[in-house]
RNA sequence: GUCCCGUUCGUCUAGGGGUUAGGACAACUCCCUUUCACGGAGUAAACAGGGGUUCAAUUCCCCUACGGGAUACCA
């Protein structure tokens, strides 16, 4: 049978990173295997829907390259795939739990059950549950009578789909990355399987979903095996036990700092989304994309986070990941999400990437820098005169903001240790000289420049600092000359002299 | 509390009954560079603890500790 997956996310908000690094496993996985990949939302809970997520969540994936074969925005041989827009075929399979003895009614309402629990606390159970013990004591299709059940129905009076767990039997499951995981059915309560709003629950939609869609491998993240005995019974009561799909639990992406699974929560603290999002306070944070990360590096570096193809191999773009995935080589423990390396990938991805293709981006930051469109054949020098100095493309305003415009300011720390009495002097001098220079280049200066400085019984060393505060206010960058031949020999004369009187 | 899962340098990890426990990021040092990066060479840095099994355990088993998850008419 041929591979199928899918991406299953819910439309409460952004989309985190950590749903990223399920999704993204999940199309390393189908794409390995020429697979199908479904997107489908699961908006069983409508309390929590937001509006603009669905969107949020498409739009994010295809900027990572993130690719699906069918699903929400494509459409495909299982349509709908929006979990609310199948409530029939839900209402549908319940219907047939009934009938076959496996699910139950009921009536509980919220303060009932609040009850309940506290009145077995109370009596020294540790952990109150709706199983095959309290049920009896509860308002069910099982402890009522039948034409109680009956009338109730009738009257319209609210109600849940719970399902029956057997009272003693063990489930036993083959984790993908954990091996075997076996817990008893004592341990599972009677969960709530359709909702008194008529909605199914993620448990049940999830298993009718997955096996109407033919999903073959279920990989998502380990707050989900805690519940996968109950989807095995799930698969169990309606007979699907035999095509039931491969389990595989991902670690979970934990806190950088403390402890915990990361959350949306922290999304103000460090980069979480990969576009930017606002939640519904209004409140706006930044993405990946936004702050300026390369969709490639940010793939790298979250394939790693939690899987390794068990070499030295550290970068891999998407093509080398899908060769190289597998499911056996995903970690077992939770990993701390410490962008660090993420930003190392970026400066890696950065530097391979060609001048050209990073000009339309540096032109965008120069504009919003205030410092204009320029040449397209100066900007492009830039660029390779800055490419290896950067980890971000907005730091090639930082950078190389001189290249744009003469430097108001100049460096202090530079100013005190590099800048002396016989500095504006000799700005003056070197000025003469390179004014009956010939040819522009960074050749000619730095010959003309070596000797004048011999000439003048000078350290090139003790000029070559303050040269390079007169001419970007800066103490680091590019050598001097390559900045000045960009420039040009009017602007750079005009800088040392204005140097040699303001500094 | 209970159940489940986990634990190798600060971080991501490789490895696996006998290894000088490997790599990468970060840190630091040196070289290159009359700057800053890049590049190169180094330094420091880990098998949670205790019991077994074994000639031998970081690796297998058990316990403890710690971390995480789940315990909802949320996913």
């Amino acid at each position: 049978m041929s591979v199928t997956v899918r991406f299953a996310p819910s439309p409460t908000g952004g989309l985190h990173i950590g749903g990223v690094r399920t999704a993204l496993y999940n199309y390393l996985f189908a794409k390995k295997h020429q697979g199908r990949f479904i997107l489908r939302i699961e908006d069983t809970d409508q309390t929590r829907f937001v509006e603009g997520a669905e969107q949020y969540i498409i739009d994010s994936l295809k900027w990572c390259g993130i690719e699906f074969t069918e699903g929400v925005h494509l459409g495909g041989t299982c349509e709908p795939y929006r979990q609310s827009e199948r409530k029939a075929l839900y209402a549908q399979y319940a219907k047939e739990l009934v009938e076959k003895g496996a699910a139950y009614y009921a009536f509980d309402t919220p303060e009932e059950l609040d009850e309940m629990r506290t009145r077995l606390e109370a009596s020294g159970v540790k952990s109150p549950q709706y199983n095959s013990i309290t049920r009896n004591t509860m308002k069910n299709s099982l402890s009522l009578p039948q034409e109680e059940t009956q009338r109730r129905l009738d009257a319209g009076d609210p109600y849940v789909l719970r399902l029956k767990v057997p009272r003693k039997e063990e489930v036993r499951f083959h984790d993908e990355v954990r091996g075997w995981v076996v817990i008893h059915s004592s341990q599972v309560d009677d969960k709530v399987l359709v909702k008194s709003d008529g909605m199914p629950t993620y448990h049940m939609a999830n298993v009718i979903d997955d096996h109407t869609m033919g999903v073959t491998h279920v990989i998502r993240g380990e707050e989900w095996l805690s519940s996968t005995p109950l989807h095995v019974l799930l698969y169990r009561a309606f007979g699907w036990e035999n095509t039931m799909p491969k389990f595989a639990h991902l670690p979970l992406i934990l806190k950088p700092e403390g402890t915990g699974k990361l959350s949306k929560r922290d999304a103000d603290k460090f980069p979480q989304f990969p576009l930017e999002w606002t939640d519904a306070e209004g409140k706006t944070f930044k993405g990946f994309r936004e702050l300026g990360y390369l969709p490639e590096a940010l793939m790298n570096f979250l394939a790693l986070l939690g899987w390794n193809p068990g070499g030295d191999e550290e970068i891999m773009d998407m093509n080398r990941l899908i060769e190289a995935f597998s499911l056996e080589k995903i970690g077992k423990s939770g990993t701390k999400y410490d962008l660090a390396k993420a930003d190392w990938f970026n400066q890696i991805y950065l530097r391979k990437k060609e001048d050209s293709d990073l000009l339309p981006q540096v032109q965008l930051e120069l504009e919003k820098a205030g410092l204009g469109r320029r040449d397209e054949a100066f900007v492009l020098k830039v660029i390779s005169l800055l490419k290896d100095r950067v980890t971000f493309i907005r730091e090639f305003v930082h950078h190389g903001r001189y290249f744009f415009e003469t430097p108001a300011t100049f460096d202090e720390d530079m100013k005190k240790s590099k800048w002396n009495e016989h500095c504006p002097n000799w700005m003056r001098e070197i000025s003469g000289v390179w004014e009956g220079l010939e040819d522009w280049t960074h050749a000619s200066m730095d010959a003309a420049f070596k000797a004048w400085a011999v000439q003048a019984g000078i350290g090139a060393g003790k000029v070559l600092p303050a040269l390079r505060l007169a001419v970007t206010g800066m103490s680091f960058g590019p050598s001097t000359f390559d900045v000045a031949e960009l420039i040009g020999k009017a602007e750079t004369l005009k800088r040392l002299r204005f140097a040699a009187e303001n500094i």
